[in-house]
RNA sequence: GGCGGCGUGGCCGAGUGGUUUAGGCAGGGGCCUGCAAAGCCCCGUACCCGGGUUCGAUUCCCGGCGCCGCCUCCA
């Protein structure tokens, strides 16, 4: 069984489940308010990478996933540009479905909109008023962080070395300084909801403890997101649920931030590199591929020379693909399937054994590396069914962490194929002149150029 | 100021108290090929600095130096 680490306990813990063979998890989805970054491109892969390995291992999973489309920011843009925050919301987010099915990443099971969850918000927030966990203020409704029993698990810090107001102006009214705002009363040209506090709308931390308990109910297995989300977004989620005396997550996982250059990537520093920008120049397999290269909760570092690695590391694995015409349903198989498939049952005990400690993505990479080489090696000695049946491991491990490999040959434009017919022609005739001429004129157009035994093949050059 | 993390061969990035070793990319040599490409074989002997523990440390401890992150709405 995986042993996942734990923020809470800042420790691997074994992931016990609350019901067995099903697995409840929640992460923190993106703020539409603007297109998203690589960044948000990491933390997705990172949580749909955990989730595909758990349902590779036979398990049901049941991933939720929000949209936050209400916010600040939203209505920042959205007056800016004057036009409704709904509208910007829903812009934004579609752009954020599609730059992630761009990166393989798999639908949630749910993906509730905060928008939606308001009635149910102010309810809950109604109830730790009347418990007196809440309190109202001249502008909000704030939680009393001091009578959240633990409050700081997730930051393991003590609350007396924080420095409150060190990057955000203090609220006079607020009885704590880290007390945290659960209902926002109304400024002009803000959208409204109605509550027994006035107009308004609610607080950001509000919405995922009121959607995670509504569709995974209590002691739900993982909730997961980016680090920086550990405190304080998560840490007042769970505020808020232990004061209403519900139980939350059982385990908390937060993956690490990237790196553009030196330093974290971020949009206020202005060195954020957009996911559609990134896709746009390379295949989102190779940003997949990068990432799995390095821990989940290690700082990656992004830059035109990792990214043409991984390229170039992809292409080695497409490689196999090709030549065993590796089907893409491989990439979907659960461990039992795959052991009925043929797969190679030591290597796939030793992914388990990768995986099941902490998600070691990297030596289950080098791995699958380790397959790749066996398998063309096995295939240059002519043993083609020993060899394919590492190529599908290679297909069925790839897919257990998201990889899809190609197993088709490119597309080829007319001029291309042309060239393609005459340069077999030529090398039918002897004219190496010719053939060498042509094939720097196909190399000239992007195109890698193969010979095999069936005659010139072309593919697409990486990056 | 507090808390946490990191510093590994040309680059990225794992890992480990000592034996043969991550892995990827790049590079060199070879096989294959008309020549290439792809693939295969071989090759680098790295672990910030100074102490300490130890028979032995890159790995543990202490102290430096450097870098990074978090400390109220940034994944």
């Amino acid at each position: 069984m995986l042993r996942l680490h734990d923020t809470a306990s800042g420790s691997l813990r074994l992931l016990e489940l609350r019901d067995p063979g099903r697995v409840a998890m929640y992460v923190c989805g993106p703020t539409v308010y603007d297109v998203p970054h690589i960044g948000h491109g990491r933390f997705a892969v990172a949580f749909d990478v955990l989730r595909r390995y758990l349902e590779f291992s036979g398990l049901d999973v049941e991933y939720v996933s929000n949209v936050t489309d209400i916010d600040d920011k939203i209505i920042n843009r959205a007056n800016v540009e004057g036009r409704p925050a709904s509208e910007v919301a829903a812009e934004y987010e579609a752009a954020w479905w599609e730059a992630v099915d761009a990166l393989g990443v798999a639908r949630p099971t749910h993906s509730p909109h905060a928008t939606a969850y308001v009635k149910r918000m102010v309810e809950m927030i109604a109830q730790l008023v009347a418990r007196g966990a809440a309190y109202e203020t001249s502008d909000g409704v704030y939680l009393s962080v001091e009578q959240v029993e633990g409050y700081g698990l997730l930051k393991r810090q003590s609350l007396e070395s924080l420095r409150p107001g060190e990057r955000v102006a203090l609220l006079e009214e607020k009885r704590s300084s880290l007390d945290f705002v659960l209902w926002k009363k109304a400024k002009p040209d803000e959208p409204t909801w109605d509550s027994p506090w006035g107009p308004g709308r609610p607080g950001w931390h509000t919405e995922c403890v009121v959607m995670s308990l509504d569709l995974l109910g209590e002691g739900f297995d993982v909730h997961g997101g980016g680090i920086d989300l550990a405190f304080p977004h998560h840490e007042n989620e769970r505020a808020q649920a232990v004061a209403l005396g519900r139980e939350f997550a059982r385990h908390w996982a937060h993956c690490g931030h990237l790196k553009v250059g030196r330093e974290k990537m971020s949009k206020s520093l202005g060195n954020f590199v957009t996911l559609s920008d990134l896709l746009a120049r390379t295949d989102g397999r190779a940003y997949r591929l990068l990432l799995l290269q390095s821990n989940y909760r290690s700082p990656v570092e992004v830059t035109p020379g990792t990214i043409g690695d991984a390229e170039e590391a992809l292409a080695r694995l497409d490689s196999l693909g090709r030549r065993f015409a590796l089907e893409a349903d491989l990439a979907g198989v659960s461990l039992e399937a795959a052991k009925a498939a043929g797969a190679d049952p030591d290597a796939l005990e030793a992914f388990v054994e990768h995986m099941d400690d902490d998600l070691d993505t990297p030596a289950a990479i080098a791995g699958v590396f380790d397959l790749v080489r066996r398998a063309n090696a096995l295939a240059d000695g002519g043993d083609e069914v020993s060899a394919r049946e590492l190529g599908v491991t290679v297909a069925v491990l790839c897919g257990a962490m998201g990889l899809v490999l190609r197993s088709d040959e490119e597309e080829v434009d007319h001029d291309a194929a042309a060239l393609v017919a005459e340069r077999d022609a030529a090398r039918a005739a002897g004219d190496w002149a010719r053939a060498d001429a042509i094939r720097a004129e196909l190399q000239e157009a992007g195109w890698v150029v193969e010979d095999g035994s069936e005659g010139t093949r072309l593919r697409r050059r990486p990056g």
